[in-house]
DNA sequence: AAACTTTACTAAAACGTTTTACTAACGAAT
DNA sequence: ATTCGTTAGTAAAACGTTTTAGTAAAGTTT
């Protein structure tokens, strides 16, 4: 271990105080009435000595770690990863720390992780909550941390978050199926109690409800908790059965996954026996033949604004106003309608 | 923030000094000739009071974070999100933290991230070195820091790693193409003085040199820094020009799906006018008709080893040897040959 | 019974910062 | 000539642990 270098090494050589060195490499050296001589000669010296504050130390005194925690369902997943990329590197220009990780949308991992996280003091949450998580966030509330929910959120709780306009996203995505002629719109999602996905649903019935062309027979749901196996075979029940169907829209890209592959085991050709549209964009769909068209997010804007709110929190979180943040989807045309 | 409950509210709620408290918290209690009395309050009031450590104090105290940096190429790189997700696993186990970053293949930002890590005071790190970070590794040994590379590692460097063996890889799956009847074997890789990357083309070199097949102009080596775009380009134009070609390797991932869209273009069927096989598999590797035969790497086996060369550093960095260890690839036999 | 040992515990220093409360020196106002 | 304000700094406490160097009391040996 190379000898650390402290601020005292520092005040012992440029013949000042501890306090004084301090004030100077906080920037508050002019406003506690340091020289201007004092200021230069101390910034020489902790440049020439290669000086870096002991982050730990720091954050001992101070109460802040300068890092946030980013909670995401699987970091695996390209659409988290693309999002965590983005609020990363967003919180690294502001000087911030990101620890990541992952819940595989398990409730008690989830809470596992909060507390962790909070064990280790970041300043502040980004998460993406699971089902169950309502309360794990309510706590956090309590103990005044910065909190902001991503991709999803709980109606009744009042909570700042940024999330996609789902239920435009529905819309959109169906209302496109229909002006390209589709009438017999399937729809793909899972079954669980998540808003995001609700709206979604809510969005392709409104559309079709607009035009008197809703038909619930068309809609499955299928449990969260079942294998990619399972998910395939639910699939191809459903479109053998269901089989007037000529378009299918799909909540989620892991949903669209499974099925391409009872597409394939039926033996249905995209777009020409069926059109498709997923949510949420993957590399595969560029690559695909057909590839698929989606109603993807903009993950960008997204996390930049998740930072921002979050920031605002930490600047004084006493007179924070929570802030609710939907963000419309763009539609990327490709091959598959 | 809801007050913070400190080794000394326990010490007072027990009357004990704090030195007792944190000996009984740390297990020492028995060593430091506590009796079994005290010890059984201790824990009792700590439990009753939810006492949570305080981190920060005792890493500013003991100079030891329980924790690790990992830095790899590109998190969002499925190769690379598996591996995080193991070694996570293993840390966690072991009472470690794990903080992800990624280079994005940049040399200047590993550089700055093993700066930033260091300043986080991780008490190891696992990299997946970049080409020019050797001296940037060289420095961590310096200063007595556990490191264990993986995936690459610098030939001349003595530094533990855990990394595929690329040769026998290269070796295998060149091999499994010959077995299949195939004698114009065609090879896509990119130009880096990256070791792994040449061991891979020499186990390929190799294995057609046993049977007298080698033929240098099927090899097609492309610049790393270039846009996908261009390397779906270079591999058209590489393929219509040796157009005697009946199989590919392919030495990562990435270069295989720039490969196959160069073969829609082309209007190339696989297998049937050339068969195809990746280091590297990928989720959309299973997906895709035909499905890919792959050269994987047993990810669960590396994370592990990794995990567990870098607790013996951590352990003793004074009396640990250096471990260079090389894992077998497997062969995963798909539809693409 | 004096001299050691052991047992069961504790006071206080240390880690490297930040921040509060102070001071000495000097000029200006009374 | 005293008081008051500024200016330009500093001493020391504090953050919550861990650990070194004790110590008083009881037990053991001589």
């Amino acid at each position: 271990m190379g000898k650390m270098i402290t601020i005292k090494d520092i005040a012992k050589a440029a013949d000042v105080s501890v306090t004084t060195v301090s004030f100077v490499l906080n920037d508050k050296g002019e406003k506690m009435g340091i020289s201007a001589e004092v200021i230069k000669k101390v910034l020489k010296v902790a440049e020439e000595m290669k000086y870096r504050p002991n982050m730990i130390a720091s954050s001992l005194r101070t109460g802040k770690t300068r890092s946030i925690g980013l909670i995401v369902e699987d970091i695996s997943n390209q659409f988290f990863s693309e999002l965590a990329r983005v609020i990363e590197r967003e919180a690294i220009q502001l000087n911030y720390r990101v620890f990541y990780c992952s819940t595989g949308g398990d409730d008690t991992r989830a809470v596992e992780l909060v507390d962790s996280l909070l064990q280790a003091n970041v300043d502040g949450f980004i998460i993406t909550p699971t089902v169950q998580m309502k309360s794990t966030i309510d706590r956090l509330i309590d103990l005044k941390r910065p909190v902001v929910l991503i991709d999803r959120y709980f109606e009744d709780q009042n909570v700042s978050h940024v999330v996609l306009d789902n239920l435009d996203g529905g819309h959109t995505a169906t209302q496109f199926l229909l002006e390209k002629g589709f009438k017999k719109i399937g729809f793909v999602t899972n079954l669980r109690e998540l808003v995001q996905m609700q709206l979604r649903k809510q969005g392709y019935i409104d559309a079709l409800n607009e035009v008197g062309l809703y038909d619930a027979s068309r809609i499955l749901e299928l449990d969260y908790h079942i294998t990619e196996e399972e998910r395939i075979e639910k699939i191809c029940d459903f479109l053998s059965t269901v089989t007037d169907i000529d378009a299918v829209l799909f909540s989620t890209n892991y949903l669209l996954l499974a099925g391409l592959q009872a597409f394939k085991k039926l033996d249905l050709q995209i777009p020409k026996d069926k059109a498709v549209i997923s949510f949420d964009d993957h590399d595969s769909f560029r690559l695909h033949s057909p590839s698929i068209t989606v109603m993807s997010q903009p993950i960008e804007e997204m996390g930049k604004k998740t930072v921002r709110l979050l920031m605002m929190q930490m600047d004084d979180i006493t007179k924070f106003k929570v802030q609710k943040e939907k963000k419309k989807g763009n539609l990327i045309i490709r091959e598959s309608v």
